[in-house]
DNA sequence: CGCGCAACCTGTCTGC
DNA sequence: TGCAGACAGGTTGCGC
């Protein structure tokens, strides 16, 4: 579930509740969230420690502890961050509810009442507790590649790590350690607006296409942050609220649907607008439109004359 | 080293 | 209604 956009709105509503303040108790519930070490050695490391701040490297959420400690937080596919403050009682759902939330896998007690819940139906969620500078960028350094949303992104940097890669582009995306933070939804997203084709190999792309897909992978995940994330079915930010992301997919889970680019640049015409198509690439469902995301060849060297009118798929 | 795929979990939905 | 099978936002480990 939770790609960069979801894991930062839930890092911007945690950082206020938790910043400044004591963990008095910490009880992991689940022993696979800290696997493969056992979780009571981090239980009792969090303990008595103030929290200096909330930061986030692509889709980790990173607690900071005094005296260099951070404790990574991975959320996968169906993990949440909750944190119920004893001022906000009665704020949202999460709050009303008197009982505990399901599938909860750790609790985190701070000095003032307030509390921190991760819960995770599938329990692929992780905590792993770093001390030391050098423990968290050895972690990180072989998890996360660049920062998307900063201005290490850009089009020499994406061809750069994308040069010689015969993987889809799909596929490229998807990998951490290339460009961190996005998944399949966002993957999807920014694929259609730069007008790339997902099995488009990696190592094809000329600058315009690195151009456009900077551009669409930054468009993609600020719209998802301003829309507080996209709630398919799990995923709720820290105060139990959904997101609204999905109301503004322009091709995710859109199969059959009109494409919006296609429609619009022929919005007299009702007729013969292409559909959005879902293949599987890499074992994940994409989504895309297969008339104005281009299929690149592998070698740049011959360019090809693409075809002026769209093949009349009856539909 | 790059790449594709199974595995890790549990819940929900679809079709027979 | 019951049940098998497909599918779900991510990452890792293994084999080629």
């Amino acid at each position: 579930m939770p790609e960069l956009p979801e894991v930062e709105t839930i890092r911007r509503q945690l950082a206020p509740e938790v910043a400044g303040k004591r963990i008095v108790s910490a009880e992991i519930l689940d022993e696979r969230l800290t696997r493969p070490l056992p979780p009571d050695p981090v239980a009792r490391g969090l303990e008595g420690r103030e929290i200096e701040a909330v930061e986030r490297r692509g889709k980790y959420l990173l607690i900071g502890l005094e005296g260099e400690g951070t404790l990574a937080l991975h959320l996968r596919m169906t993990g949440n961050v909750l944190v119920r403050s004893p001022d906000r009682l009665g704020a949202s759902r999460l709050y009303e509810s008197s009982t505990e939330p399901r599938f909860l896998r750790a609790r985190f007690g701070l000095d003032d009442g307030t509390e921190v819940l991760f819960t995770d139906v599938r329990r692929f969620g992780t905590a792993v507790l770093l001390e030391g500078a050098d423990a968290l960028d050895e972690y990180l350094s072989t998890r996360v590649g660049i920062e998307p949303l900063s201005t290490d992104l850009t089009p020499e940097a994406l061809g750069r790590i994308a040069e010689g890669r015969a993987a889809p582009l799909k596929s490229f995306l998807l990998t951490q350690t290339g460009v961190a933070g996005i998944g399949n939804i966002y993957a999807d997203e920014a694929l259609h607006r730069a007008e790339l084709h997902p099995l488009s190999p990696a190592g094809s792309m000329k600058h315009e296409h690195l151009e456009a897909l900077v551009e669409g992978i930054v468009d993609a995940l600020e719209l998802g942050l301003a829309e507080g994330g996209s709630s398919i079915d799990d995923y709720l930010d820290a105060r139990g609220e959904r997101g609204s992301m999905q109301d503004e997919f322009l091709v995710h889970t859109r199969e059959g649907r009109p494409c919006p680019r296609c429609a619009s640049a022929r919005d007299e015409r009702e007729e013969g607008v292409p559909t959005i198509e879902r293949i599987v690439v890499g074992g994940r469902s994409t989504y895309f439109c297969p008339d104005c995301q281009v299929k690149l060849r592998k070698r740049p060297r011959r360019r090809k004359r693409r075809r002026a009118a769209p093949a009349g798929s009856a539909m």
